[in-house]
DNA sequence: GTCGTTGCAAAGCGTTTGCAGCCTA
DNA sequence: TAGGCTGCAAACGCTTTGCAACGAC
C-alpha cells in the first residue's frame, strides 16, 4: 500500500488535520470529507482517503475500527481508551479507564494480547431529544 | 432487504446449516464456501450470501460483527458471549462470561444500552506453533 | 406442475489506483 | 523548475440483484 512521504503542506491536508484537531472524536472519511470540503470547495474523496492513510503512517492519526463499521480516524498518541456509539446519532465517542477483569475471560491455552470494549447507547445529546 | 421464505430444504441449505453445526464457531461466508462446496459442489457464493441472509431472518444464525472485519456468523440462541481473535490463524472463538465492570466507564450523561468485548491473541493451536 | 431456489453474470457500493495537470517548496 | 499532490475517472473486491433454468414438494 502506498503511502505519500507527506512533506508538503497542501490547503486539502491543512484542511484534514484542521477537522480533526476540532473534532476530538473518532471522524469516518465520509464525515471528514464535507467539513474539509468547507475549508477547501471541490477537495475529492480520494485525497481525503490518501490523507487518512497518510497521516496514519505518519504516526498522526490512528485508526479505529468498530465492530459492523467502516474504518473511523482520531489523533494519535492518547491514551489506551475505548469508544461509545450512539445509536441514535452514529456518533463515536471516547470514554476513558479500562475494564479491569479481561484476562479471566480468555480460555484455558489460548494467549490474550489485546482487547477491544465498545460500548452502545445514548450520547448526553441524544438521550435528552428522546 | 429481501430474504426467501425458507421454506425448501434444498441440498444447499442443508449442506450450509451443517457446516455451522459442525464448526461450533463464527463463520464468515468465505469460510463456508468452499466448506458448503465439499458437501454440493458447484454451490455459488450468491447462495451462500442469501442462505447466510435467509437463515438470519429465520432466527437460525445470528451474524457477528467484530472490529475491522466483514460479518461473521454463528448459530443464534446461546447465552450472552463474546469473542477471541486468533492473530495467526484469524479465527474467532466464542468465549463463555462477560466482564463486569462496564458500566462505570460511561460518561456521564451518557445512557449505557449495550456493549461488545472482543479479545485478541492466539489460539491454543498457533499459540503452540509459535 | 408450481414456484421457491440456484448459478451465472451484471450491478452496486465504498475504497483504491492511474494519470495528466497543478502547486508547494 | 521538480516532483509531490490533487481531482477525475477507471479499477477493485466484496456483496447484492436480475434472470432463466432447475428441482423440492
Amino acid at each position: 500500500m502506498y503511502s505519500p512521504p507527506m512533506d508538503r503542506n497542501t490547503r486539502q491536508r491543512q484542511a484534514i488535520r484542521r477537522i480533526f484537531e476540532e473534532a476530538d472524536r473518532p471522524l469516518s472519511p465520509q464525515e471528514v470529507l464535507p467539513a474539509a470540503q468547507s475549508y477547501v470547495p471541490g477537495l475529492g474523496i480520494a485525497t481525503v482517503y490518501r490523507n487518512l492513510k497518510a497521516l496514519v503512517t505518519d504516526g498522526w492519526l490512528e485508526s479505529v475500527a468498530l465492530p459492523g463499521e467502516p474504518p473511523r480516524y482520531e489523533v494519535a498518541g492518547k491514551r489506551h481508551h475505548h469508544h461509545f456509539r450512539c445509536r441514535t446519532c452514529d456518533r463515536v465517542f471516547e470514554i476513558d479507564g479500562c475494564s479491569t477483569n479481561l484476562a479471566q475471560l480468555t480460555p484455558r491455552g489460548f494467549r490474550l494480547e489485546g482487547h477491544d470494549v465498545v460500548l452502545y447507547g445514548l450520547c448526553t445529546a441524544c438521550s435528552k431529544i428522546v
